[in-house]
DNA sequence: TCATATTTGATCGCTATTGATCGTTTCGAA
DNA sequence: TTCGAAACGATCAATAGCGATCAAATATGA
């Protein structure tokens, strides 16, 4: 193995939560203490990485840690692909019109929208506290909430069932993410969800689902809503030609980043 | 684990409540007590914490006394006073039967209560995203929410004015915070708060104010609600004769901790 | 092909961090 | 006020990580 792939490696294991342990180095470069030493000597000294003692973190400031709730597995989905969720949430962003309100359905790729409505001025009706929780730093950002109970495996406030729980709420555009995605339309591994996102579908005048292509190769539990409802769909480059027409002849919009 | 992992998570169990304790830090570093103690002490002599005994808390604001209208954040005053805001919040929190529904009023004394509720049970309805996220560990705690928007100073979400934004919600009691409390009743600074705690009370069979003993030595904007309307006042050693006294003949049942 | 330069791996002594075990102190409840 | 449990600090041994040096492997160029 060259340098350059290790260095690749070490960046990539670095990502996620912006420190990677002396330990797991040696199994994942599959190389000498000592080269490992080196490596990291080197990268320090270019300035791309701070060396501790045990491990190496990403220089303060660019660390990509974000809002850390709990160690539920939303932490543990929130990096997977997170390049390409972080691709289609600019994407999602920048079919918001300044100062209109949206409603952004909570997940690990709606998540990704957050950071690029900073100064739109937008109001946003959610359900998700980690959403809350990004947009809390936006002062112009308004952020509106339903009632209900907080609902703790997925961190989002759900209502009881029949109640009233938003205030009159219409919005022009529903940010949604998805477990999965086929010929049946948009599904939810968990029931519970699905009748929260139901609620917001039917105040939205536009859905706009956004799903890494990985979610087009799965199968998960309910169905959430058929392609017919959903106006557009926001993905990544895996999506198989197959798909992509399957959701043309449905009438679906699609935008690949 | 690692001391910068170990850190990160010190931090991040401080920050609800301004306090963790030397058991809750072996739960959550999975450390042995002899790694735990230096980590603080390390700590400590940074000037990020305070030790005390069996935890460690945040360094005390800057102006540890007097009255403070607004300006000084929430983070700030958190720390204010804390020794007797845990004291009041844990009698508070004494006051509650297990399984019942309370609310919680926004505030930093109210906050105190928190870490004391785990495994009563309890339904909390409160405003207070700060409190949300201090019961979010507690897994028995179920936690409600009502509608509206999230007003960033004070971190409490606001029903937009006449709208009905709590689901149908009566509770035995209500905890509440205030800036001051005088012969005139309870006051807060901001009126925005007002008119949220107003709703919060019309709600409640029994009004328990908490508040450290130098909110009877300030005078703050608008009152909130009368002596009459108080049931229960939670404070500590430092109030005076005279205002025991003053409240007492109001006919509220004074507690001091 | 051979000589040289670069990179990698191995070994050594050293230091930092951790966990265990004392005796002592502090806090809270009776 | 007294007593017991919990928290504290100090010390020591074990382990893991560190840097330096040198040998081996690989790449480079004449």
């Amino acid at each position: 193995m060259h340098a350059a792939e290790r260095e690749r490696r070490i960046f990539e294991a670095l990502r996620p939560t912006g420190f990677v342990s002396y330990r797991d180095l040696e199994v994942l470069l599959d190389a000498s203490p000592a080269t490992i030493r080196r490596d990291l000597t080197r990268l320090e000294e270019s300035g791309q990485i701070v060396r501790i003692h045990g491990g190496a973190k990403l220089p303060e400031g660019d660390d990509a840690s974000g809002p850390r709730l709990m160690g539920t597995s939303f932490d543990q989905n929130i990096t997977q692909n997170l390049g390409a969720k972080q691709a289609i949430g600019k994407a999602a962003a920048a079919l918001c019109q300044p100062g209109e309100g949206v409603m952004i359905d909570g997940g690990t790729t709606t998540l990704q929208m957050c950071p690029h409505l900073d100064g739109l001025g937008l109001q946003v009706l959610t359900n998700s506290l980690h959403i809350v929780n990004a947009l809390l730093p936006q002062a112009g950002t308004r952020i509106l909430l339903p009632s209900g109970a907080v609902f703790r495996e997925q961190n989002i406030i759900l209502a009881p069932a029949g109640e009233e729980s938003m205030p009159r709420f219409h919005a022009p555009r529903l940010f949604m993410g998805a477990a999965a995605i086929g010929p049946q339309g948009a599904m939810q591994a968990d029931p519970v969800l699905v009748a929260a996102e139901r609620r917001l579908i039917d105040r939205a005048e536009e859905v706009i689902l956004l799903v890494d292509s990985s979610k087009f190769r799965t199968q998960s539990g309910t169905i959430v809503c058929g392609l017919d409802e959903i106006d557009i769909v926001i993905t990544d480059t895996g999506i198989t030609p197959e798909m992509a027409k399957a959701l043309q002849d449905a009438g679906v919009k699609l935008v690949v980043v």
